[in-house]
DNA sequence: CTTAACTTGGAATGGACGTTCCAAGATTCG
DNA sequence: CGAATCTTGGAACGTCCATTCCAAGTTAAG
């Protein structure tokens, strides 16, 4: 059917691409910084993502596949409740201040505050980003209330509301060389009020009345 | 001593280029585009402000010291505690929201994300926005405890980075359209865990014991 | 083996970029 | 009044921008 094939994998050119997008952001990465990145021609990258805008949003797309999503689902079903939500934000902030992307942020976090977020086909990606991770939260926080470890007065949707727009916070925050510890701060602080007190009778059976 | 003087008020200069700044960002942001906004030429923007750099760092610091400023010194003043919290978040929310800047998200915010958030010099004025911010927070939560509005378990400083860090959020979140209702959401859900339970008998002279 | 279909590298295009330069205008000093 | 000094508008600079185009290369079909 097709008399040649494409010489190259489009998911890999697209990490090279949002390795570069992700750091140095979309107005200010050159289609130039785009092909030695890939290693391929301006001809391949036109012709497989149309445009730079096309690009942008393919690799946007490859980064919350291969960055986002995981690390949701993994929040999502985790049987640990709070357990979870503390190490969602462990693992967030050990990436955003040290290792190999340490200082980039979080290229979705960062796609806010372009331009390209008036783009429809972006903005889309960003709303259905956040409400996949709020309801990735909503879901571990429903795991914990089954646990017995929330206070019996938290309201789960607010918490849930509260700790994905906290993460944004941190994202943005680490990209300006924000200490880790001063970020964990902040995420302990977030979920020390909504854990249950300690039962002060020895029976874990129940949380107390009142 | 100065055979003339600027035709123009640099101040009023750097208030057009905040709106451009703001809006475009400043990556996306041409000279020419500045030259439009501000009605002055390239020469008096180089004489003035040396280069765009020079200019956005002006433009950033003069963003601060119109808009950011004022909110923190009210937050930080007000006698009101949970409440000057409360209507800081109602202002902001509002003016990210709706009105002439609506979608425009925080010109601070959006510094974070781009590449001049490398630069030491803006920098050094994202991390002094932070702290005031949070300082600011700090000292509302002070007076809101002086005023037996919060729970006696509430870290001031831990409350305060929670709170810091959320607005953030919200100002990113606002830019990509988020609806003013789901950010109260988060704000509220924020708020909730740090007040004091209304005491159940009528002595509103202390907080209940345990 | 020829032909058609498709990818690929690299040159070419026109426009916008940030920056510099210079002549002209304006004002204060001698 | 003349000279010096600074600002101003606008032209000019070379570079990089995103995008298009074309010839060469490669493979499947006939």
């Amino acid at each position: 059917m097709s008399p040649d094939i494409k010489h190259f994998n489009p998911d890999v050119v697209l990490d090279d691409a949002v390795r570069v997008f992700w750091r140095q952001g979309m107005p200010a990465t050159g289609i130039q910084a785009l092909v030695s990145a890939t290693g391929l021609s301006r001809s391949s990258l036109y012709a497989t993502f149309g445009n730079k805008d096309g690009l942008y949003a393919a690799a946007l797309g490859r980064y919350i596949e291969q960055h986002s999503t995981p690390a949701f689902a993994a929040l999502s079903a985790a049987p640990t409740g709070l357990t979870a939500i503390e190490d969602f934000f462990t693992g967030l902030i050990g990436v955003r201040c040290s290792g190999p992307v340490a200082g980039w942020g979080c290229m979705v976090t960062n796609a806010h505050a372009g331009p390209e977020s008036a783009d429809p086909a972006i903005r889309e990606l960003l709303d259905a980003h956040h409400q996949t991770l709020q309801s990735a939260m909503r879901s571990a926080l429903h795991t914990a209330a089954g646990l017995g470890q929330l206070a019996a007065s938290v309201d789960l949707d607010a918490a849930a509301a509260v700790l994905a727009t906290l993460a944004y916070g941190v994202n943005l925050r680490s990209r300006a060389g924000a200490a880790a510890d001063t970020l964990r701060e902040a995420v302990a602080g977030a979920l020390v009020p909504l854990r249950a007190h300690p039962a002060p009778a020895p029976t874990p059976q129940e949380v107390p009345p009142q």
